[in-house]
DNA sequence: CCGAAGTGGATGCCATGGCATACATTGTCC
DNA sequence: GGACAATGTATGCCATGGCATCCACTTCGG
């Protein structure tokens, strides 16, 4: 018996997936924010160029699934702040190699600590291990399948 | 033996999360947009309507965790379209009844099925219902916390 | 009742992102 | 090697959302 149609499972999916998705980002912007002036989006670009210095444009693009003249902005952003800059890539005169600086560094680092604490009050206490698993086991799966079909990428 | 620390995974929940979200909801919303001409966040509010006939702008904001400006104005660009109405609330002559107009109520319907279909594609052929039923609750018991705590939700 | 505080929502200003476009560099074909 | 397509990024315009403010109505104290 199929008590629940499967439409109607993966639209509550969807909702308690967008739901939680708003609220963790914009609990971690707001600390984020408050503790060292920078926004969440900001800070996923930071730590992303720590763990990929010398990443370009658009590599970030697709990965965080958006355009490529947001990424672009937000890179002057960084950059006007201090905390990245752009590299001549030598084996291409379009793109630029993208590193941080080392108050970017410093500053991820920092504000990594924050996320984590956010991270740990608002979910450690609401799902034990073994749900938390189970939930990144399937969201890690999802992510894969999404990005290998290059899905929900903007255009621009 | 803990070989992964807690907030290791807990980092790789959080971005998993937040890419998942970010191409469903482009996704969604590009289809959305394509065959009925409405944009993601009105197909929320439209069927959040269609559920909750007469909701007032607040008890919305608080359910998309967005803020009470975003909401207001989101609700004219829905009248103005003629999908939906703001009665005089009796009871309390600040505050307005929102409710579907039957363009409205025709729209969410046809849209529901893109929806659905776009769910279908994207999430059917990666989790099974296993997976699927162990994310889902994993982000329902999470969104419940969350909402109780008033996590995440905007000033204006 | 009357005034003051409180509450619900609308509006204005600004920052951010999408999309279209423009520009520079690279690759290709003859 | 020179024209032409393709690629990578930057820029401009517009729509959307956050936040601060403002206005209307309601509630509370006397």
């Amino acid at each position: 018996m199929a008590s629940t149609s499967a439409p109607a499972v993966r639209r509550r999916f969807f909702d308690d997936l967008v739901r939680c998705e708003t609220r963790l980002y914009n609990a971690v912007g707001e600390r984020l924010r408050a503790e060292h002036g920078i926004v969440a989006s900001q800070f996923e670009m930071l730590r992303y160029l720590r763990d990929h210095p010398g990443a370009r444009v658009a590599e970030m693009a697709s990965t965080f699934a958006a355009g490529i003249g947001a990424i672009s902005k937000g890179v002057d952003r960084l950059t006007a702040r201090g905390w990245a800059t752009r590299e001549p890539n030598p084996a291409d005169g379009r793109s630029s190699l993208i590193v941080l600086t080392d108050d970017g560094a410093a500053l991820v680092a920092e504000a990594e600590r924050t996320f984590d604490r956010v991270l740990a009050d608002l979910v450690g206490p609401t799902l034990d291990e073994e749900e938390l698993a189970a939930g990144a086991s399937a969201l890690a799966a999802l992510r894969r399948a999404l990005e290998a079909a290059r899905v929900g990428v903007p255009t621009g």
